[in-house]
DNA sequence: CTGAAAGCGCTTACAG
DNA sequence: CTGAAAGCGCTTACAG
């Protein structure tokens, strides 16, 4: 076999057994030390432009990909994100996420994804085995945690931004919007259209569900229709199909309701469903109004009202807002409210 | 202030200046060497049984963690599994993803998810971040990848499992099932209930998409209505509000049509919401058919006929799978077809 | 079945 | 602005 002449740098080197190109490589390669290199490729000033440039060339040349794991046990901080949500199986979670991962992964780090199924027991195992990884931050959906979920994070001195609900305590990072006057807000919608006999639906129960029933009660309250609340408040997971046994129900226990307000967009859809199925007119006997604005929503027959909420820009705002955080740059408004919108269409 | 009784044996040593318990801290405290308490807690045989008591006491006792990147940098093999997907837009993908999910962190393993967005340069730099982790183990989307991609994979020696659909080469592993035969056995029941003119309506036109196009291409001629075919191909992403365009576009470019068969149930419900807007009757005057069973689709109105795939097992086989390739343990059935189920219901 | 030595590939202080 | 030394916390061969 006739010898090549090989282009690449790398060929010419070959000292570690496991035949990867390290900082070594490099540094040899340019003819700098090891820690010139590390300097050079992270970008930390106080390294000569004409040196940076020729090690970056010589990394090129190597194809040199830096180790994590030898990175993260030098530096004990990792390039990981970890990013908990209650689940996988809600939209509203996963356009969060897809969010947060664009702009993670732009930014060079890696996302470590914990589900919790709403279970406290559940956050903090995959709290205590995500922090073990000594992610560079964290992000968190909401502020009901376990105490012991709480001091794990507090305990690791990790960076975390909060998601979805916006924080009382003005110690705590968070981005979100706030829920209950979301609930208040889309409550006053139904009553100043007419409707008088306004009930409140909702599943899952987690706080966000709970916060909007607040926001409820505080406009009946409002209005002097206190004695004439109606809510029916499930455990269950929300689904479409619940979204019609709740229909169903309100109107069994309250007939003289005409309007339901569902604490999310599937619920309300499920419902719209029903009501097809059953010859139930939407809004003449009942209005119907949900929560999130779901791709979907608009298209309905009717097509629903609902309260959008800003779930991508959320996720742009808190990897930022996190980001910022890990570089120990300063934060000018810890407590980001982005707000929400009543979006008015034919169900209510 | 008064000297107070600890309990925790941790408040006893402190070599570190980082405050972690290491193994040095758990051998110390067992009178054993570190790599014997590594090997304990590993769960490698050729550890005696007393000693692996003594060890897993001790590690208790301190609290000890692992750390992974040590451990990672030392096996040069992380805990990570790496996960490509084309979208999280997509239930299909994301059911998936939380079935990997719950069996990879049952089994100790982090799930580092990378999104495509179904452009092959995006997968490239994906897998290229994602194998400088060292992952365990790689979970792909079907096989249609770039020559670069390919060539990274193999070139890591990290084993794959491919998910979606079912390898021709049987060096590859994979677990899914036939697009092409879901697409002609969903033809085939449209034309057994009397349709003549059935159309293929798709979107995105990813291989597996294709796949089931073929399908339905394969069943047409069967019986002698390939003259008849009509395909409505659109390269946009799929979304509820294309199937409603989908549909106008199919009845109004051939109107003899007399069933559609939707390449997903985004597009599937679309349509059937736009038909009930449009006043168009299902199935009278077209049958509408659609493919993935997803959470809803049994409620439309009428309630959509269509391909049950097999996402939750999928995900559950695939990281078994996977999870035995990555011990070395040897893999019966290499290819695995998880089948499909034609749902009939009233659309179609 | 148990251990002493070496090393994985980086970065953190500490010098100069 | 650049570098020599030490170490991060584990595991991999190699012995015995």
């Amino acid at each position: 076999m006739p010898s090549r002449k090989t282009t690449s740098a790398a060929s010419t080197r070959r000292t570690r057994a496991t035949g990867r190109v390290t900082l070594a490589d490099v540094a040899a390669a340019a003819g700098v030390s090891p820690i010139t290199v590390s300097r050079a490729l992270r970008g930390e000033r106080a390294v000569g432009a004409e040196l940076v440039e020729r090690v970056q060339a010589a990394a090129k040349a190597l194809g040199y990909v830096p180790d994590p794991a030898a990175r993260a046990l030098a530096s004990s901080r990792s390039s990981h994100v970890a990013v908990i949500i209650p689940k996988l199986s809600n939209t509203v979670f996963v356009e969060l996420l897809d969010a947060l991962q664009r702009n993670f992964v732009a930014a060079g780090y890696q996302m470590l994804i914990g589900v919790t199924h709403y279970d406290a027991d559940e956050e903090e195992a995959v709290l205590r085995s995500f922090l073990a990884h000594r992610p560079a931050g964290v992000i968190l959906t909401g502020f009901e945690r376990s105490p012991g979920a709480a001091a794990l994070i507090a305990g690791s001195g990790v960076p975390c931004v909060h998601v979805m609900e916006l924080a009382d305590d003005a110690a705590l990072y968070s981005v979100g919007f706030s829920q209950r006057e979301a609930g208040k807000a889309m409550t006053h919608h139904l009553l100043d259209s007419g409707r008088r006999r306004v009930a409140y639906a909702a599943a899952q129960l987690d706080p966000r569900t709970l916060q909007r029933c607040d926001g409820y009660e505080a406009a009946m309250q409002e209005v002097g229709l206190a004695g004439h609340m109606h809510k029916l408040l499930s455990p269950e997971p929300s689904s479409l199909a619940l979204g019609g046994q709740l229909l169903e129900q309100v109107l069994r226990d309250a007939p003289e309701t005409d309007a339901i307000f569902f604490c999310n967009d599937d619920l309300a859809q499920g419902a719209l469903l029903a009501a097809l199925r059953l010859g139930i007119p939407v809004p003449e006997r009942v209005a119907i109004a949900g929560f999130n604005d779901l791709p979907g929503s608009a298209l309905m027959v009717p097509p629903l009202t609902t309260v959008a909420t800003p779930r991508r820009e959320m996720g742009e705002r808190a990897a930022q807002m996190l980001m910022a955080l890990m570089r120990g740059n300063p934060v000018e408004q810890p407590q980001l409210d982005l707000g929400f919108q009543v979006v008015k269409r034919a169900s209510a």
